[in-house]
DNA sequence: ACGGTTTCCGCAAACGTGTCCATTATAGGT
DNA sequence: ACCTATAATGGACACGTTTGCGGAAACCGT
């Protein structure tokens, strides 16, 4: 049998709908004793509101979509996770789509959002394209940005300090002896990437160390790639001591490579990853790596997107500062008097 | 101003809403060339149907709601990853929800899902306490579990094949000539673990290899459990030459614990892990482990659920085989004539 | 030309809730 | 006792859609 209604109950309360209403929403309008007795109705009753039915009259859904490449990438998994969180806390839901980065596949996700008039929406570090950017804000509904790629299309966004993180990152080796220092970065040209390519010669520079094109070396983002592109550096007449990843997980096929090659981390070649994912500090050595604090990102992103929604303005731009984690794999150069 | 609704495209077409409800679904009662006249109106006007409208009346959603403990979890997160996918291509989008495995926030979820009228739900590994299931089942909704932990509770569930995948792992480790084979195992008591052992157990009988409880451990289900329990196991008078893991989070421990008593993997202990995650392939030296297809799980969840949804019947129980996958921390016993 | 189909479309009710406005009961003051 | 201010409740409409039913127009066969 259907679930019980609120006019269900006003019957059973010989009151009249308007009347549950307000009981159910404690509204001062009514009398104490009238409010008990009918909460106590419902709750026999085993009443619970129809959240559809409530939207429809107050235009308002209290839902979030939250549109990722895959969710099957840690990175997003933990952003994700506290999007959910804080939304949970102020009473939203979430809508989670995989758009796997393909344009249909983002029309529809697009499409589905706005046709279950989510209040708003997250998008976390896709690599939005052209397509897909018109068409959420076409739908006129606040967006909140987290590690986005393209820069400056959405108003919107929260970021990790990439140049200032980076530039520490690379500021480390250099304070450990290394001059020769290579950057393997990703090939896609992400505002992630510049920036963390700026940081590095940013630290290069007032080191007074002369950068080196032959030294920057691109992967793809991943472990394949990062192996790939360590592999091109470590041919060359005189191989980097000391090379700062793009990612964690570039990292980890350039350890891959290094190993290969019959050379040790640290002892020979220092490694720093970048987003101090889970296997940053279980893999062989430990991978010294910038933290980026994913969960509190996706905490901050939903408060954004809470005050927008409630109409309050908010921080155009936010950027959140990574944490150097030192580990094991970073070590003055085997020999620094050889050069 | 407003989004446009079925009227104001009624008004603009100079017909009723009734048949503009019927243009938009391409009903066989309206003439072709009304149908087109009307959809290009809808098309100007940037129409977007009212999903939540819709739902009111249909009694449908078209939503299912799925709960893990946490999305930050790898193993989750593809798994949600395959549901999502599934649930997409058939028109459905899913909410998600952490419970944390706190007891207040799963009875935050299932009020939201029940409020929000998903058409079903699905709860993937998660330690679904007491307080939860009758909670979850009082909904009167269609329910699939993704590696149920605790058994018989619900009627629907896909499950790995934990018995057979474990034991073909540890007759792998007796073929290549291992007789003290360890158990390292998850304390909590959960159904896949007592599964994973009896197939271990298994394996040990079937080649008459007295069971010796002295290497049975139990960790965590994480790398610091794994490490714990594998200490555990080094102190013995006589340590095991190989080691069964629940999952590969404990072997990772495991293998921290094993390189810091200055043993080597392969050469002095062999190591094999459960669920192939992406570390397994990447930690030093690659884990031989047991795949879960983890994507394939989701979408034959998301698949059973939309069965139920539709009102037809499905499978109650599905097990999935799992995959041994051949790496480098297994090879045969250093000197099994020392024995 | 006429009754009977068929085709096409509008009317109205329904889904479950929120809320303005009107109405009735209660209290408060003289 | 009457008028008024206040408190408590009900009536009615709205939100945007779907859908059964009935009516009008067009078509068909004789």
């Amino acid at each position: 049998m259907r679930k019980p209604s609120i006019k269900d109950i006003a019957a059973a309360a010989g009151v009249s709908h308007s009347t549950v209403s307000r009981a159910l929403r404690n509204s001062p309008l009514l009398k104490p004793e009238t409010i008990q007795r009918i909460q106590k109705i419902a709750q026999e009753k085993g009443y619970t509101a129809s959240a559809v039915a409530r939207s429809l009259v107050t235009r308002r859904t209290h839902t979030i979509g939250v549109v990722v490449t895959t969710i099957a990438d840690p990175f997003v998994a933990e952003v994700v996770s506290g999007i959910e969180q804080t939304a949970n806390d102020h009473g939203y839901s979430v809508f989670l789509a995989n758009s796997n980065a393909e344009p249909e596949r983002e029309l529809k996700v697009a499409q589905s959002f706005a046709e279950r008039r989510v209040d708003g929406i997250i998008v976390t570090s896709s690599r939005v394209g052209a397509l897909y950017t018109p068409m959420l804000s076409s739908l006129q509904i606040p967006i909140v940005l987290v590690n986005n790629q393209h820069p400056g299309q959405f108003v919107h966004s929260v970021m990790i300090a990439n140049f200032e993180a980076s530039r520490d990152a690379t500021r480390h080796l250099i304070q450990l002896g290394h001059t020769r220092i290579a950057y393997l970065g990703d090939r896609f040209g992400y505002q992630s990437d510049t920036e963390r390519f700026a940081g590095y010669r940013e630290a290069l520079d007032c080191a007074g160390i002369p950068f080196l094109p032959e030294l920057v070396s691109h992967g793809d983002g991943k472990p394949e790639g990062g192996y790939e592109a360590m592999k091109k550096l470590l041919t060359l007449p005189e191989p980097p001591t000391a090379v700062f990843c793009y990612n964690d997980m570039s990292a980890l096929g350039a350890l891959k490579a290094i190993r290969e090659a019959g050379l040790r981390v640290p002892r020979d070649i220092s490694l720093v990853g970048f987003d101090d994912l889970f296997v940053a500090e279980y893999c062989e050595p430990p991978l010294t790596t910038v933290r980026q604090p994913r969960r509190h990102m996706g905490r901050l992103a939903a408060e954004i997107l809470l005050k927008l929604i409630q109409g309050a303005g908010a921080e155009e731009l936010i950027r959140v500062p990574g944490e150097l984690i030192l580990r094991e794999s970073t070590a003055p150069p085997r020999s620094p008097e050889s050069r």
